[in-house]
RNA sequence: GGAGGGGUGGGUGAGUGGUUAAUACCAACAGACUGUAAAUCUGUCGCCUGGAAAGGCUACGUAGGUUCGAAUCCUACCCCCUCCA
């Protein structure tokens, strides 16, 4: 198990390290991000694209699948890569999100979980074993347990259950899963409570695993509070394993991952608030829509090397946003997952000549603060006018 | 020339005596989004002061009138639309 992943460089500061993770679908250099596919399709984007923009793992859904097309049209085609043209490397999980997201429509017990369909109301019955037939039959190369992901807002007792509960949800999937060439990870759980992190982690880690995930965090909880979720998680996985931090795609909190031992993300952020307007710049999170741009004729940011920032100018996509045309949604969703590839590769860079320190610090100063700035001097601006105008008055 | 219908906030368009600064939708302006029920959701949206609560001012074609009170009733005028000649 342990060739698959390599780990080739190491921050001497941090914990943060590059590696290779090797897949039968190919090699994925760490740290690495994976774009949400979980209809199997990157919302707006080819397969094609996804290459050009130096993707190099995804991740889909099975309830998303097994609800609509169905395993049954899946496996005609032979499996997921095939059925959506993806030769690359591919993760599947396994609902446990869902039973979050979909609350309302869930009934979790020990057996497993019912969903009532969120299409057509129509129930629906996964256990721990079911999700791991389920994954085995989508062929995906890393497979994710069933496990129960509450709410960051929930009491000590709750998380204790959920978080027990997940680890024997895991182990029976690993007694179902028997597909060799497929990976199946772990995933920690244990709420907000540090010792319940650190039991979970211990507890998985002893069951020998290919990989561990950490997953309930990015729910709601303070930036501080999932920073030391994490620690509390990480102090006690496997070394030698892949580490990967579930839903955490922000640019700043991929770095907070990275620089603690994480090795895999992934993450609905960026191309959804692509579709909804935001573009992720080396300056901070904009909103293309805002009157500011109309006029723009520079690009969305002047270092990015996609497609989008190659061809068109910030007015432009201020207009296709507008209009509503959808190749708006496209060209914002090109930049913003090329945006946190293109910070993967520099992370990944700085990891292996010995600068990620200092990178992560430039990049969090050029991130944050010019967005606070930005804030600053509208805030002065209006001030000024303000005053400008009651100045007005009294010449009057 | 005759008959009828109508003019409401940036737009479409409700409202036919007080609870109306005026429903709703759109536009406009902001904000949110983290293992995707999301090309979604939220807020603001006459002007002025205020962080807010609130207060002041101006407004339903124009000008008068009736009334304690008018977008709403009456009169005149202006403009638009439909039909008939």
């Amino acid at each position: 198990m342990t060739e698959q992943f390599q780990i080739v460089g190491q921050c001497y500061q941090t914990n943060a390290r590059a590696a290779v993770l090797s897949t039968k679908h190919g090699n994925i250099p760490t740290p690495s991000f994976m774009p949400v596919a979980s209809q199997a399709t990157v919302k707006a984007l080819t397969p094609e694209d996804l290459w050009s923009m130096g993707v190099n793992l995804i991740i889909a859904n099975t309830y998303h699948l097994y609800l609509r097309p169905g395993l049954e049209v899946i496996q005609v085609f032979g499996g997921l890569h095939s059925f959506m043209s993806w030769d690359g490397p591919i993760v599947t999980d396994s609902g446990g999100y869902q039973v979050f997201s979909l609350a309302p429509l869930c009934k979790v017990s020990e057996e497993g979980v019912t969903f009532r369909s969120h299409i057509d109301g129509s129930s629906h019955f996964i256990s721990p074993e079911i999700a791991i037939q389920l994954q085995e039959k989508l062929g995906a190369d890393i497979i994710m347990p069933l496990d129960e992901c509450l709410p960051a807002v929930c009491n000590k007792s709750m998380a204790r259950s959920a978080m027990e509960r997940t680890h024997r949800w895991a182990l029976r999937c690993k007694e179902t899963h028997q597909k060799k060439d497929q990976s199946l990870y772990a995933i920690v759980q244990g709420g907000m409570c540090p010792e319940l992190r650190k039991e979970s982690a211990r507890c998985l880690g002893s069951m020998d695993f290919p990989g561990y995930a950490i997953g309930g965090l990015s729910l709601g909880e303070s930036k501080d509070t999932m920073c030391e979720m994490l620690e509390a998680s990480l102090e006690y996985l496997p070394e030698y394993s892949p580490h990967y931090l579930m839903g955490v795609g922000a640019p700043e909190d991929i770095l907070e991952g990275v620089s603690r031992g994480v090795d895999l993300f992934d993450c609905a952020l960026p191309t959804r608030v692509a579709r909804n307007g935001a573009v992720l710049t080396s300056y901070g999170r904009r909103s293309i829509r805002n009157a500011s741009f109309k006029n723009d004729d520079s690009v969305i940011d002047a270092d990015c090397d996609c497609y989008t920032c190659r061809t068109f100018s910030t007015a432009y996509l201020h207009h296709l946003f507008k209009c509503e045309e959808l190749l708006g949604y496209r060209l914002s969703t090109i930049h913003n997952v090329r945006f946190i590839i293109r910070l993967m590769e520099q992370i990944r860079e700085s990891i292996m000549n010995g600068s990620f320190v200092s990178f992560k610090q430039s990049f969090l100063d050029q991130y944050q603060t010019t967005n606070e700035t930005v804030r600053l001097r509208e805030k002065a601006r209006r001030m000024h006018r303000r005053d400008a105008g009651q100045a007005g008055e009294g010449n009057r």
